[in-house]
DNA sequence: GATGAATGAGGTTTCATTCAT
DNA sequence: TATGAATGAAACCTCATTCAT
């Protein structure tokens, strides 16, 4: 899950355990929930939660990103996994499921990257250009997560099962604007800016990019990065 | 229709003129184009026939921008307007004409105002200033429109129908695009930067604000312009 | 709707109103509920819910009696209707609706009736004959509400939208009881019975004959109701 | 399985015979036909071949009914056995044939009970008695077969499979109405009632009790029968 | 015996749209 | 203009059952 370039501007990520704690249905179906208790699972296996089951998620979300959640129907992601729409149904509880899945894996992951650029300590300044990079470096790996968190975050912000998402968005917030904030402290950025809106401004513009960033195009996603940095920093100009 | 402040801004509207043609389909039923001859509409009557219409047209396109286009359904727009769904095909063609004269109406109106600004022969960075402010001016007053075009662009964008979104945009585009590189060339805008990707990040910093600029909050729209110039100027760092 | 029978047997209820408040959703689509207020409705006529609407409910039931709920489906019910499935929504929220208001119909009538039989004020042994041969005499009018609720009571019951199924459940209880009661303490009835296991038996006799009475068979309910007293006051014995 | 009331009050049964030729298929999948020779069940082992599967039976007598026939899911069923939907089909046909087990069981089993009642002998009075005493012995013990037998009688009996039920039911009512006749003959009953009639008032108020009989509550089954039996024999007057 | 994946038929419901009145 | 009834296509989902492993 080509989530490498991620993983190296951070390097804390140990393997790839899927952890959907942050959503409080993970969209596993419930089979086997009165179990016996004596259901084996091979030996020392750790769960391995299905490749056929990542398989159709990862369908799905390019489905998803491409025609966007509502029109994409469940039959649209079944008949490209050659498969018949209820048979999607032995592997997810709903539709809501998939992209439940979608969506709560990509922000467990770029809540802990953003977390782990943060612990790293460095100045204001460093900081906040760790975290576009990041940010801007989640576009390539995570380019249907991203498109649709953009396009049906307004229709799935509304379900109470997509409360998290609000949530996680707060959190997520939080950690910029401290950082804004610290770095008008330390004299690093102007203080007539607003921390909170140019926060704003920073996130809508490196996720809004999804929607024409084609990986192998003129510039890379890197190239995206530097080229941002400087017309944040540096202003667009000439001194 | 307070587009007052974007009138004012720019100057070249006169009248209320309702143009659609840059949409293939005005949208218009076309129940009563054989007029049975009982149609007032007299000479000297400039009125438009249909008040209501525009009535419709707007609850519509606020119940686009809270909840999407798809899951908005023609019931929903009905009630709203105290009438059953299929009393809205008196009105409408299809729920896709509404949205056609929402989105269509909006261009029109944006695409002749930018004109006006560069009409206007200022320098390339006051140009730039004044399409900036322009365009955070129609914040408030198309916000719907705006909300619409941000989320259902994606969806829209593939039906014929909608062909004249993507024109319109590249015409927009190459309006900022020329100026930016007038701006390199006069020396104003530093060289080092990507016209065409500065001018994405601009337009969708300004557009994707729809999704959390409250009119009535801390910042009103001309104060949010005036904050991105500034940042968008001269970047977020000290010097 | 020949609830003739019924009302002659208690003479108080005076003209077709539906009424449905025990339910507490009638099932009614929300159509207008924002509605402007300008809905006219005609002179004076009093709502008539529709004769198409209750035309629909009593075909529901014969299926529903004679299927049982869940094996009756939505297009069964349609095309005895003669129309499409899809088309019984513009009558109906849900399937769910369509047998509450058979259920919630039956139950407020037959408990206004009961009401109606103790407010006469007779013996405890009168009321208590009063009260079977009502009941019995349901069994002809109400065939169909009454085989559902035989049938389908376990299954419904379980669903919150039919919680009221039980709360009538023991108000009419009390009633029986009560009179039961009653009627040991004026010396009418044996002291050694008990009261409430007493009430069961009779009512279930009475509503479980609906699986195998048929109109115009040997007895008609008039008949069944005689034979039941006769055998529930004095038993089968000879004396 | 505690039938052990029941063969007590009166002592036919001799062994666990599971006798299912009243079903025209026992339900045993075809599957292990050809057996191929390890089969153990040598000559000393009497020992059914599964526990499991009779294990299997009663959970599923347990969710019907609970829940009814239809309404129970394979599912359910497996998840409550601990094992997966599929699994069950090692043990089961179908679904059918896991509730035609549960049933043509209790009918093999009352019907042999009655008959081992009238062949005592007794007088009428008293074999009505038995009888009457005989199926409230079997509200306990068999409580979940009965609660299925009243509640998905009518979806079952449509079915070719569930012909038996019919005709077991035919039976029935012979033995009972016989007595009942016997004893209007032998000046023990009111010569005023219809035997008929009579039996089914009977035996539908034994059956229906099961839907509200709780074991362990104010009266046990033995109390129920004697409370009928006075009110059935005597009439619930003082006289 | 059990699993895990899939089938296929069918279920309820939604919804844009049409049209006679 | 509006209503009220209906259409028809398609949506999501359920579930008994099958079968290779």
């Amino acid at each position: 899950m080509s989530t490498g370039q991620l993983e190296q501007a951070v390097g804390w990520r140990r393997h790839n355990e899927r952890v959907t704690t942050t959503s409080t249905n993970s969209g596993r179906p419930k089979a086997n929930e009165g179990g016996g208790g004596t259901r084996r699972r091979g030996k020392g296996s750790p769960a391995l939660a299905s490749e056929r089951r990542e398989h159709l998620v990862k369908l799905a979300a390019e489905l998803f990103a491409e025609k966007g959640f509502q029109a994409t129907t469940v039959r649209n992601i079944a008949e490209e996994a050659g498969i018949l729409s209820g048979s999607l149904y032995h592997h997810f509880d709903s539709k809501e499921s998939i992209v439940d899945e979608i969506l709560s894996g990509f922000f467990t992951e770029i809540m802990s990257a953003y977390q782990g650029v943060i612990d790293q300590g460095m100045s204001p300044r460093d900081t906040i250009a760790g975290l576009v990079r990041l940010a801007f470096g989640t576009l390539e790996p995570h380019r249907a997560a991203i498109t649709v968190m953009q396009n049906d975050w307004n229709y799935l912000k509304g379900m109470d099962r997509f409360a998290y998402l609000t949530k996680s968005e707060d959190e997520v917030e939080k950690m910029w604007v401290d950082t804004i904030k610290a770095g008008q402290k330390d004299g690093s950025f102007r203080e007539d800016i607003d921390p909170k809106l140019t926060y704003r401004m920073i996130r809508d513009t490196v996720w809004v990019a999804v929607r024409w960033f084609k990986p192998g195009g003129r510039l890379n996603s890197k190239g995206l990065a530097e080229h941002y940095l400087k017309v944040m920093f540096d202003g667009i100009n000439t001194h």
